[in-house]
DNA sequence: AAACCTCCCGAAAAGGCTTTCTGTGACAGT
DNA sequence: ACTGTCACAGAAAGCCTTTTCGGGAGGTTT
């Protein structure tokens, strides 16, 4: 049983050979077409599997100018953003006949050029651009011969066809949260302001709060960065400043993670008194900190998913586009509890 | 300029065509052949330009069984040891002219199979296979016309090629590191005792710490789960029971962050009175504990991309089969210092 | 003037598969 | 006995490219 013998891989026309029938007839037969006798048909299927024989996809291809592959194109894998949504896109073509080829660009649009050059080449049927950052983003140049999808970073061409998480919405989510929890003097404390995450994350709560007939404390939302540090230092400073505060939303969990430490170490009681909802729901963070951490998930497979399912309808010609907006939920844990 | 128009991509045909000149004539300009005069080439050229044609890969990698497309088969895509080992991979093919198929099996074995399946038939030219633990993991089954690399992962077959990084020695750099920080007694506390990570670790830290002449801190290493929670429980117990540790070695970065919240909160001064080190070397947890933590690297890029180079140099013949090991770094931050 | 090169270019085959069309034998109907 | 029908198998074309080989045009040598 020496391997490594390279056996050279079998082709239908020795299937063909060996079951003693031409090439024409062992591709009906494995192809479950009709026009074969039964009799035949197991002839082929067991000379096939004798040899262990995989039909050649690269040759089908050809023949049918369908190749079965997408490609998707992250901007930079290490985000933790694009992860996840990649994930949902290559879940939603595993499991159907699709293959995936993964290409990064590194942030760098040279990269990026080269890579579609290659897919191209390689005939993909379609391409998912995945973003780090939910800022719109310059939509690929040149006028593709495929249909492309961009995955939360949206196309700033409204033409294109994009899926992104709903932040507008999810801000208002957060704040109906703490609202509900009974929270009437709600802190918004967030990262950097040139994100339009932060922005329109702000834009939804500052609404939210002023359906509720109230005000965010500070009458604004406090921009810093996405750091653990800012909210360690924006949260003391708050409660020196605006010691009736009880509720944060914060704009990250890490950020809401400097904010528990914060509170827990000017002695302030969560969720008693205070209530705290991060943004992310990124499990390092929410499961580790005390008590544990409320927070926004803006279910990325599923931004990943329904991009993988848009594409298939686009390659099929069934194509809607527009910026598809999908919602965030809220994952409830022990730093947001109603108060009595 | 109406895009959408489904413009057919333009194959050598047409090129051929509009140029003037016979598809043999057009494929050796556009490759570069000589035996075409500079005249030809460039009329070729900019018919080529002008029809926006790309050369159909499909084709070419039937005719010379060549595809250019090797299998990343990851065993979990939320494994954030997998990705960084993926994106080295990546990177490592990407800068040549290969590119990859991306498929998570997600740890099941059926979908791993079928996933094999799908691209043996597109006729990648070998396979890498990144697992999420450092246990070494079953090898595929069926003799496989195509070299495979187990990165992360290593098979349990000793004649498979695989690449992984040094646990022992890691364990190993980390004592050595405290020891040079002055430190003397020194505790081990780390995760899961069923993890090859853990055990290789812990062998490594052992032995180094008797070739120093001492024991670590307990006589033992403190097994127990991969969390926060363990280590800030461990640490205060071990505080309680032998006071003049000086010194933690962390098997993970969330341990160590645990480790450090309860030092923190028993008032002892790291660095100053005790050295810290954690394990992962992980961004989000190392750069926002206070103070900031010093940490082992795994270099896990680098697994990528050696297993990137192995799995080509399998594929032009040149193998050299067993498990590499890669040496991990030290990367020093604040909270391990010299003490004078 | 015949023989011989050199330079370019094109015809054709090959790669593995699917599909269409043609062909063959068996059988039923008249 | 002849025609029509049916079920099944095979021949061949086609997908797009690369590469080999042959050949025509023009120039050089003997």
């Amino acid at each position: 049983m020496a391997s490594g013998e390279t056996p050279r891989t079998a082709t239908l026309t020795d299937v063909a050979r060996l079951a003693g029938v031409s090439i024409a007839t062992a591709s009906k037969a494995i192809n479950g077409r009709a026009q074969v006798r039964a009799e035949t048909r197991t002839r082929v299927l067991e000379a096939a599997e004798q040899l262990s024989f995989a039909p050649n996809a690269v040759a089908r291809g050809l023949l049918q100018g369908r190749t079965g592959t997408v490609g998707l194109l992250t901007s930079d894998l290490e985000g933790r953003f694009s992860i996840p949504v990649l994930m949902g896109a290559e879940d939603a073509f595993g499991a159907g006949q699709v293959s995936v080829f993964l290409c990064d660009a590194r942030g760098d649009a040279i990269r990026e050029q080269h890579h579609i050059r290659a897919l191209l080449s390689r005939r993909v049927e379609g391409l998912i651009v995945v973003g780090s950052r939910t800022d719109p983003r310059p939509p690929l140049i040149g006028d593709l011969p495929v249909p492309v999808v961009y995955a939360y970073a949206p196309s700033e061409n409204p033409a294109d066809i994009s899926i992104t998480a709903d932040n507008v919405s999810a801000g208002g989510l957060a704040i109906d949260h703490l609202l509900a929890c009974g929270r009437r003097r709600i802190a918004h404390v967030t990262g950097d302001a040139s994100y339009a995450a932060a922005q329109d994350r702000s834009r939804g709560a500052e609404r939210a709060i002023k359906e509720a007939g109230l005000d965010l404390v500070g009458g604004r939302t406090f921009f810093g960065s996405w750091s653990e540090g800012w909210g360690r230092g924006v949260a003391s400073m708050i409660l020196d400043q605006y010691p009736d505060v009880d509720g944060f939303f914060c704009g990250s969990d890490q950020i809401a993670r400097g904010v528990l430490d914060s509170l827990r170490e000017s002695g302030k009681d969560v969720p008693r008194s205070i209530s705290v909802i991060g943004f992310d729901d990124w499990q390092v963070l929410t499961t580790n900190t005390r008590p544990q951490l409320t927070s926004v998930d803006m279910n990325l497979e599923q931004v990943g998913r329904i991009a993988a399912r848009r594409l298939f309808e686009a390659i099929e010609g069934k194509a809607a586009s527009g910026i598809e907006e999908l919602p965030c939920r809220i994952v409830t844990r022990e730093s947001s509890v109603p108060v009595p």
